[in-house]
DNA sequence: CCACGGATCAGCT
DNA sequence: GCTGATCCGTGGA
């Protein structure tokens, strides 16, 4: 398998958000494996990222946060939507990588095109909060094969306009011109 | 205790 | 472009 190992994760946010660009996130239910190519993510560097969930503490929301790179914090949104992100190094620094768009593979059949979708589509919630992103229910794969090369281009992110000078930031990372990114 | 707003989305104007 | 849906963490009284 090409499971990427916590290594891969133990850097900081803004080095690990553009090299999860292609990576194929698995999410397995019942034996059958979902699989979505990550073409858009956000990094969060924690604090003093006005951004980041972080920025405000340590939480009982936020804990996991806190902890180790290479585990997923899940959180609820408006109440109706779940968002997956990634925990990134140092550990302790409680900084994580948004995965906001996938370009459906295999196994799926509903809208991947935002942060809030694709958990839906995945049937991804808080019962993978906290979730070892080195195998289980839950994992990402490098594909196999020689990679198809792509641009990787930067923006602002999205929906942060509270932070203040955090928000112009260019910590979003997309394929260039890919049809499923959640905005142009 | 109560009020507020959010790393979203669909539907309507 | 604007609004409602729907819940919980956070902060103030």
């Amino acid at each position: 398998m090409d499971i990427l190992p916590k290594s891969f994760y133990d850097r900081n946010a803004k080095e690990v958000a553009p090299e999860l660009l292609g990576m194929h996130l698995v999410r397995t239910i019942d034996g059958v494996a979902r699989i979505g190519r990550i073409v858009e993510t956000e990094a969060y560097l924690g604090p003093p990222d006005l951004a980041a969930h972080s920025t405000k503490g340590l939480t009982k929301r936020t804990s996991v946060m806190y902890g180790p790179p290479g585990y997923a914090y899940v959180y609820l949104i408006y109440g109706m939507y779940h968002c997956l992100n990634m925990v990134t190094g140092p550990g302790g620094h409680a900084s994580a990588v948004l995965v906001r768009a996938l370009e459906p593979i295999s196994g799926i059949d509903e809208a991947t095109n935002g942060p809030g979708k694709l958990c839906r589509a995945l049937k991804i919630d808080l019962r993978l909060y906290g979730h070892d992103l080195s195998g289980g229910e839950l994992t990402v794969m490098r594909p196999k094969g020689r990679p198809e090369p792509f641009t990787i281009a930067t923006s602002p992110r999205i929906g942060v306009d509270y932070a203040k000078e955090w928000a112009l930031e260019p910590l979003r990372f997309t394929i260039a011109g890919n049809p499923y990114l959640s905005r142009r």
